[in-house]
DNA sequence: CCGATTTTGTTCCCGCGTTCACAAGCTCTT
DNA sequence: AAGAGCTTGTGAACGCGGGAACAAAATCGG
């Protein structure tokens, strides 16, 4: 499930508290999704709570963890050094769930041999040698548009089945590789779109935006309501 | 709709290729999705397209681009300035699409006065005066989840309705006001957690991880199919 | 030891989004 | 000008996920 990082997130929230135990009420605001809904997607994973107890928060933040695979090392190959490769590859919140960036990959022959933190940037020849020597299984792609397709067929080529995709374009890949894409404008399109909406007012009246072209308009009628 | 962005991405890449027509199989094996989901969505902006013909990709660019309100300019304000901070700053993709980054905001005093491409760092206690003299209506927050409740306040009591908020951590906000949140490690452990259940396999058997304590073993019989 | 209370695990139902399939409509050819 | 061939727009069915509501279980107090 998609949301069992959130909950390991909240958990390790509450353990920073000392909080030893915590109901599915509790867990679910910190979260900030419904109650019942988390503890299906709990019970999913086995029966991990205690009835008219709660869910002892160090054990449960393991039992997902293991069942993330965050127990395990995963060596990480960031290919596209520009700024967010590099914010990436400083993030703390990679190393401390398990995520190891074993190297660091550029085109760009004058990047090549700079340092980024503990990192030396690498020609993006040795990708493969690189990929093979630390048994990398994901991929980050932070190039630009024109080269993720190529970056991505390398990677699967050399045997990542694990990608993930900050280009702004959809890569193809065989069955079996995942791909997650990650779309920073597209986060503000959508607020954006949202925002239009909300600021349509005049008057009294309401005014929702239907479409582009279609206003509704809800005037309240004088002396009802 | 949450895709019409990657329409609108879509539509670009067939306008740069020069294609001035395309078919809703096309657009949608180009947006990685259903052809009929496509034309449903486009056809609750209205009748677009021609029948026997297609979609004029221009026209219906500048038709999702008007209905998600890139064709305004929004203003916003990027508070932490971070590794991830300053990439966002630096990110084109932004500028191409309508939004204008009109100041970046930082809490510590060392910082204050730097340059980052275009713009000089704000100290946070200017939070209030810059909304209000740029007529911001997005904030970005990129502060550790510590600050970002605290931010977001702020933001909001400033008069800012649509939040984009990168920190590990959920922020509540009063009704009314939009809040997306991007969360770069929780796409890694989610990759994790499909890499683990791909990665189990045993002889001629095929097994699958159902529960992390329960396996599934398919192991073909001797002779037959 | 038993009942009251609390909280989990689960069942059932509702609604939304996706997809198939088809009718409506446009263009091009003959 | 009429029919053949596409392609859009949409009606209808299907499936999945979410939420309320309830039963099962564990603790606590008397």
């Amino acid at each position: 499930m998609a949301r069992l990082p959130i909950y390991l997130r909240a958990l390790s929230a509450l353990s920073d508290r000392d909080i030893a135990t915590s109901s599915s009420e509790e867990l679910a605001q910190a979260a900030g999704v419904n109650s019942a809904k988390l503890r299906k997607d709990l019970s999913y994973l086995g029966s991990y709570g205690t009835r008219g107890v709660g869910y002892d928060v160090e054990y449960l933040r393991y039992q997902i963890a293991r069942e993330l695979g965050l127990t395990q090392d995963w060596r990480v190959v960031i290919i596209g050094v520009g700024n967010l490769g590099q914010a990436l590859a400083n993030y703390a919140g990679f190393s401390t769930r398990g995520f190891r960036i074993v190297a660091l990959v550029d085109a760009d022959p004058a990047r090549v041999g700079q340092r980024i933190g503990d990192h030396t940037i690498h020609g993006v020849e040795k990708l493969e040698t690189l990929v093979a020597e630390h048994n990398v299984s994901i991929g980050v792609i932070t190039t630009p548009a024109s080269s993720a397709q190529r970056v991505a067929d390398r990677l699967v080529a050399a045997g990542v089945s694990s990608i993930l995709n900050f280009a702004p374009a959809v890569i193809s890949v065989p069955d079996g590789v995942d791909v997650r894409k990650v779309d920073l404008s597209i986060e503000l399109q959508i607020l954006a779109y949202h925002e239009q909406r909300k600021t349509l007012s005049c008057g009294d009246s309401t005014v929702t935006r239907l479409r582009s072209d279609v206003l509704q308009v809800v005037t309240p009628a004088v002396g009802s309501q």
